[in-house]
DNA sequence: CGAATTTGACCCGCGC
DNA sequence: GCGCGGGTCAAATTCG
């Protein structure tokens, strides 16, 4: 047994030694093969490299051409707008001012130029809250459009740069010891006429809150004068600075009627979903503070236009008692049902299939498809595209075929539509808004 | 146990 | 000056 044993162990010794001969010539081979699958592996990383960069450049060149073709699109409607009795240079100087307005924000004009120095300490203190998004092409949440706004407004209705305690947010800071309070904001200057725009925005929603991306921390509640709903307070959690406060309430007259108004505008990069609705709610805000929305300013057309009162889902308040000016989105007309939420903006809406390409190639039958929503569905351009879940959707392809029995009404719409839009900067930049939110959205 | 919500108290602006 | 109503704070409570 033993002997056995020996054996098998000198045995194993022999094959041992025949190993370690081997072993060499198998470590010579391994480190070729090593060598040259690493060869191999730096080839084929740059062939990736290589793909890579392709793409980019394709990627880029799509890009630039559907910034050329939206431009081409837009330019004959301004020629259109033009006064007559504007000269060329005004028209150029217009056109060019109006470019820049549907530049969505992505790179300063040079009209801009002049600006850009004034606001250059703003912006680079607004950079260092947007450093982590969109900071690399320029692209911003909000709006950065330069028609018909001031530079103080534009400021206002932006994004406040100031970490502390802003004008809008001033708050009372309770001692505890002797009760007396303390303003925040007692070391900033005060800014007495600082407009605070809010935008209202009713939907129909069974919900206690609407969905809108953002994170939302209630802070009070109260039950407000006529009303015998509560009306709910709420600050952007997102951010422990940020300024932004929502009041929402149910609407008296319609109990499934959600009354969300906003207030603010966010002082730092939002997620996906947020994004939307903070840049309509930023353009609305900027839209109404410019002015131009009012109904005296609104192209004579809309006013002509028959039930466009009823359907228009975007109108001022002009309540006395509301010592804030206030835009109202009104998507209570756009088909919901119990189980929806609206404003529930899928987090992948920027790749879903169809948005993008709806809503990016820009071509005038599109486009008017889009705008056409404002009759038949209340809703803003994009909503329609960010709403496409399951029972939302067949809901639109049922109001399809009432589109064809609207087709003249909305065709007379339509044109309208486009005209206001090419005629009012401040449609505009809502439109850029959206826009801008999308594409931001992609390159994030 | 920490975060979120509730709720009563308080502040402030406005009209009378 | 007083009262009212909207808005906010912060301690208490609830929730996950």
């Amino acid at each position: 047994m033993e002997k056995k044993i020996d054996n098998s162990i000198s045995g194993a010794s022999v094959a041992r030694e025949g190993y370690n001969h081997d072993e060499e010539d198998i470590r010579k081979t391994l480190k070729d093969d090593e060598f040259k699958s690493a060869i191999a592996e730096v080839n084929e990383v740059k062939l990736e490299n290589a793909r890579l960069k392709m793409l980019l450049q394709q990627i880029e060149k799509d890009y630039n051409s559907l910034q050329t073709r939206f431009f081409n699109i837009c330019q004959p409607e301004l020629k259109k707008s033009a006064s007559p009795t504007c000269t060329p240079e005004n028209i150029a100087d217009e056109e060019e001012s109006e470019l820049v307005s549907l530049r969505l924000g992505r790179s300063p004009s040079p009209n801009e130029s002049k600006k850009v120095d004034k606001k250059r300490s703003y912006d680079e203190t607004r950079e260092k809250y947007h450093s982590c998004d969109q900071s690399n092409d320029g692209l911003k949440l909000g709006l950065d459009y330069s028609s018909g706004i001031s530079e103080s407004d534009l400021i206002k209705t932006s994004i406040d740069p100031s970490p502390g305690p802003t004008s809008e947010a001033v708050k009372t800071m309770r001692t505890g010891d002797n009760g007396s309070v303390k303003r925040a904001g007692d070391d900033e200057v005060s800014q007495p006429n600082v407009k605070r725009a809010r935008v209202s925005v009713r939907t129909k929603c069974d919900y206690p809150t609407i969905n809108d991306g953002c994170q939302w921390r209630k802070y009070g509640q109260k039950i407000s004068r006529g009303n015998p709903c509560p009306r709910s307070y709420y600050r952007c959690s997102v951010a422990p600075l940020c300024p932004v406060r929502k009041q929402v309430q149910r609407c008296l007259e319609d109990m499934s009627v959600l009354i969300t108004t906003y207030e603010g505008t966010h002082n730092h990069s939002l997620p996906i979903e947020a994004t939307a609705m903070a840049s309509t709610t930023s353009a609305a805000a900027s839209m109404l503070l410019s002015g131009s929305s009012s109904s005296s300013q609104w192209p004579k057309d809309f006013k002509n236009l028959p039930n466009i009162s009823k359907t228009m889902p975007l109108y001022l308040s002009n309540s006395s008692s509301n010592p804030f000016p206030t835009i109202t989105l009104d998507f209570t007309t756009f088909p919901t049902t119990s189980s929806f939420t609206s404003f529930n903006f899928p987090s992948n809406f920027q790749s879903g299939s169809g948005f993008l390409s709806n809503s990016l190639s820009f071509s005038s039958p599109e486009l008017a498809t889009i705008l056409g929503n404002y009759d038949s569905t209340s809703t803003l351009p994009y909503h329609k595209n960010l709403i496409n879940n399951g029972s939302s959707q067949k809901q639109f392809d049922t109001s399809s075929s009432n589109k064809l029995k609207e087709d003249s009404s909305q065709q007379a719409l339509t044109e309208t539509l486009t005209k206001a839009i090419t005629s009012d900067p401040s449609f505009q930049s809502v439109l850029a808004a959206a826009i801008s939110s999308m594409v931001g959205a992609t390159k994030t």
